[in-house]
DNA sequence: GTGAGTCAGTAGCATGATGAAACTTACTAT
DNA sequence: ATAGTAAGTTTCATCATGCTACTGACTCAC
């Protein structure tokens, strides 16, 4: 069985995944992002296997990702690099980072996000970029936006307060 | 061959992976967030084979990202509740769906973060909690963390400009 | 008290994704 | 001419994914 593409539904959760949400993707894309660019690089850094690292890319190319770019031409050699749109990635990784740090580094963090001048480490947090206020849960909800189709709006009307935690409802009424 | 496993690596994004990061997860994750807490809710919405949801609601559970309590005791009935550990995913989901939003809805976004009171669609931005700067490139950079080893130390050594683009230097000195 | 429906799964099997190891191509360096 | 490097491709085993059908334990309508 193939696998099930994502790409059809609605949500953009779900269209980024069909892009970076294979197994390695990511972990490639955060190698870019540490600076690699050669095949030989990720191949090392990530102990993944050839031929896998050749499909990874490729797919990561394709979704505009990364770019594929010959940086000699006799032999000929590509690096791979990030593109404006993998870039814009960058906010994922960094809350993924911190999230895992939280809850997976028992040891402490081995790497995190420090001010580049002080060096004092960054706590990473979701803001709403005009008014600087944190999108937690009582201030922000999720929301139909333009295109959303009937089943959306009618999904997100069935329980307005969508990060609650128990407050269920339907087995009274249903 | 089985999968391969991220849980040895030091890395906070791998380890988050070795949870979240198969087919599948993170859209359980999604939908969790939405309100959805019962096996055949998940099922229907995201149009999984049970067999499927079974494996990765356990996953979940074992993550420590989900809960399964039973709601019914006869018959026993269970349903899915997000742990404060799965709450915290929270960001995450954020900077993914405006990723998604950005990049990968050409019709305009069917599903936005908006103020609750105003209904204005909310940018989310990434920004250091203390002091409200948003995590960009020249200000903070990625640095090893109390508990990094050798490696991860010297990767980030050799190259601090860690979102540069390509400013290579490794050719000419190698 | 029989049949239909609901909920939360299991079981069986086809197919495709993942992975290890070996090999290839096209050069450069000694 | 031999070894090494960089960027892959090929082959093949095995594991994960997915579809369909089925089960178990009940509740409710008639």
């Amino acid at each position: 069985m193939q696998r099930k593409s994502f790409d059809e539904m609605p949500c953009p959760i779900a269209r980024s995944l069909e892009r970076v949400g294979e197994w390695w993707s990511i972990l490639i894309l955060r190698d870019a992002f540490r600076g690699l660019t050669r095949f030989e690089e990720f191949q090392k850094n990530l102990g993944i296997a050839p031929n896998m690292l050749t499909r990874r890319l490729s797919s990561l190319v394709e979704a505009g990702m990364l770019e594929r770019r010959r940086y000699n031409d006799r032999p000929p050699r590509y690096e791979y690099v990030l593109t404006e749109r993998g870039r814009d990635f960058r906010s994922v990784l960094g809350t993924l980072m911190a999230f895992g740090n939280r809850h997976f580094a028992p040891e402490g963090a081995s790497i995190m996000i420090v001010d580049a001048v002080t060096g004092e480490p960054a706590e990473p947090v979701l803001v709403d970029r005009r008014s600087g206020r944190p999108l937690v849960e009582p201030d922000f909800v999720l929301a139909p936006g333009p295109a959303a189709n009937a089943a959306t709006v009618e999904q997100l009307a069935n329980r307005k307060a969508d990060m609650a935690p128990p407050a269920r409802t339907k087995d009274s009424d249903a």
